[in-house]
RNA sequence: GGCCCUAUCGUCUAGUGGUUAGGACACACCCCUUUCACGGGUGCGGCACGAGUUCGAAUCUCGUUAGGGCUACCA
């Protein structure tokens, strides 16, 4: 099958096509790291024409919520992702994850454990204190018959515990890391599958759903890389193919910790990003960017651009570090890719919030306004700031100091009568060439300064003569007159 | 503590035994320009350390160090 990837040397036991998956928990918002490992399963999925399977990991009853549901579908849908399954439910194969869980029993590959968390914790201690890896020690691995009714009297319930296989290698070829080896005895005794109250835990729930699901290659954050070792055994036992795994380089703050979405709200929601205004495409491919690099050599791309190139065994090992700087970058590169009518049009609610009213001019006024500014732009909202003096007069008493002295002076307002007297005769368009003979004045900041000032209230801003003609004749008198009225 | 991963400019990276170690962000300067921004140019700055293998090591091996992750009846 053409699926398989150029850095993929081991054959694999799956002759179908190829099919991966988010399994994002509703447990808190849609975050940059979940975000991230979409953006990377879908660009599989799409590269080796595979399907794209969304599924929410929702058996943590408590931490759920369905708004976070929401939150994460909205996020992945604006970010341009889009999945050709789901979103399917963990909670909703609850029947099924208990029937696994039987035959496990029932084939003596897994085991009620009875002991107490306080029990659990009094172990974990000890070992502590020998210098030993903690653990729990498989102690309730063979029960016997009265044993076990002894603890049920005692008003014990069993927790259900996966047999791992003793001092063994679980190895895997990791598609972006390579071989990899975990010792069994090295990943904390046998894993409860099961809890007290029949709920079953992740590393079993998500074996028994990518198995059912038909997933082939698991593509996830470092973060999970004991699990993989804990879940292979799994896939094993249940005499199921095993997967073939990728684990992606995780996100890291300033400080070098691992990106959560608890303790970095404030630069980790993607719903954060787009409620202050940043462009989708921006983040997607900052995303990308960070750990992927494009064999084009270009490192300005959309999603639908990285597609035919994009190869999971080129993506870099090694954690990297959020800058905030070169997403900026980012957002810029993307703006000035973007036209000014699609500006705008993203713009508008934007600008409508800003109570700016748009009826004073004409769609294609409104576009050549953006066209004058978006290069410059890193964030929608901007475009409101840079914008709002065309929609109401400036207020020159709020200039600073050094500017309303300027305007004061005989030449600025010699420049602002000129332009009045000009503006009988000529039109708006022509005000800056004839300004130098009518004034006397050399072109250039004499002459453009007090204009800008005058008509914007800002010393900076965009290019005058496109403000002189998008402002018309009218505004433009009408503020000059306001200026020297002052 | 145990296990695992990682290691090229401040940051993101290219590089798979022979390169003046390349690019991007940021920073500084210059050019363009009425201003800001954009754009163009220049500069600053890096192979963590130590052994080994080799004619030759950023690249291979080992060790050290540093950083990160995991270590739940969370996901």
């Amino acid at each position: 099958m053409d699926y398989i990837m150029p850095c993929m040397s081991e054959t694999t036991n799956f002759n179908s096509t190829l099919r991966v998956r988010i399994p994002p928990s509703p447990t808190g918002q849609l975050h940059l790291g979940t975000a991230r490992t979409a953006l990377y399963n879908f660009l599989v999925a799409r590269r080796y024409g595979g399907k794209f399977v969304f599924r929410l990991e929702d058996t943590d009853k408590v931490r759920s919520k369905p708004e976070y549901v929401d939150d994460i579908i909205d996020g992945l849908k604006w970010l341009g992702i889009s999945w050709d399954e789901g979103p399917f439910r963990q909670s909703e194969h609850f029947a099924r994850h208990k029937r696994v869980v039987e035959q496990l029993l029932e084939a003596g590959l897994a085991y009620e454990c009875f002991c107490s968390s306080a029990e659990l914790e009094e172990m974990k201690l000890a070992q502590r204190e020998q210098n030993k890896a903690e653990g729990y020690d498989n102690r309730h691995r063979q029960l016997s018959a009265q044993e076990k009714e002894a603890f049920r009297e005692a008003g014990r319930k069993p927790t259900i515990r996966f047999r791992l296989p003793d001092d063994e290698k679980i190895e895997w070829n990791d598609l972006v890391r390579g071989k990899m080896s975990v010792n069994s005895s090295d990943l904390g005794g046998d894993p409860v599958i099961a809890k007290e109250n029949g709920d079953v835990l992740y590393n079993f729930a998500v074996v028994v759903d990518d198995n059912d699901l038909g997933i082939t290659h698991i593509i996830r954050g470092e973060d999970h890389l004991h699990n993989t070792a804990k879940q292979i055994p799994l896939y094993q036992a249940l005499g199921w193919p095993v997967p073939l795994f990728a684990h992606v380089p995780l996100i890291l703050t300033v400080t070098r910790e691992k990106l959560s979405k608890r303790k970095h709200g404030d630069i980790a929601s993607i719903a954060m990003y787009r409620d202050l205004g940043y462009l989708p495409e921006a983040i997607v491919n900052y995303l990308v960017a960070m750990s992927w690099t494009n064999p084009s050599g270009e490192e300005v791309f959309t999603l639908d651009e990285a597609i035919p190139s994009f190869d999971l065994c080129s993506i870099s090992r090694s954690a990297a570090v959020y800058d905030r700087e070169k997403l900026l970058w980012f957002c810029k590169q993307h703006f000035q890719r973007l036209s000014s009518a699609e500006v705008f049009e993203r713009a508008q609610i934007h600008l409508e919030a800003a109570k700016l009213d748009l009826s004073a001019y004409d769609h294609a006024e409104l576009v050549t306004m953006v066209s004058l500014v978006k290069d410059g732009l890193t964030m929608l909202p901007e475009l409101t700031e840079k914008l709002s003096f065309f929609f109401q007069p400036p207020t020159l008493s709020k200039l600073a100091e050094a500017e309303r002295n300027f305007l004061a002076e005989d030449n600025s307002k010699l420049v602002l009568k000129a332009s009045l007297d000009l503006l009988e005769t000529i039109p708006v368009e022509k005000l800056l060439a004839e300004l130098p003979a009518k004034t006397g004045l050399k072109k250039g900041r004499a002459i453009m300064l007090p204009l800008r000032l005058a008509l914007t209230g800002e010393g900076h801003g965009p290019d005058l003569i496109g403000v002189l003609s998008l402002l018309g004749k009218v505004r433009v008198k009408e503020r000059l007159e306001r200026s020297l009225a002052e």
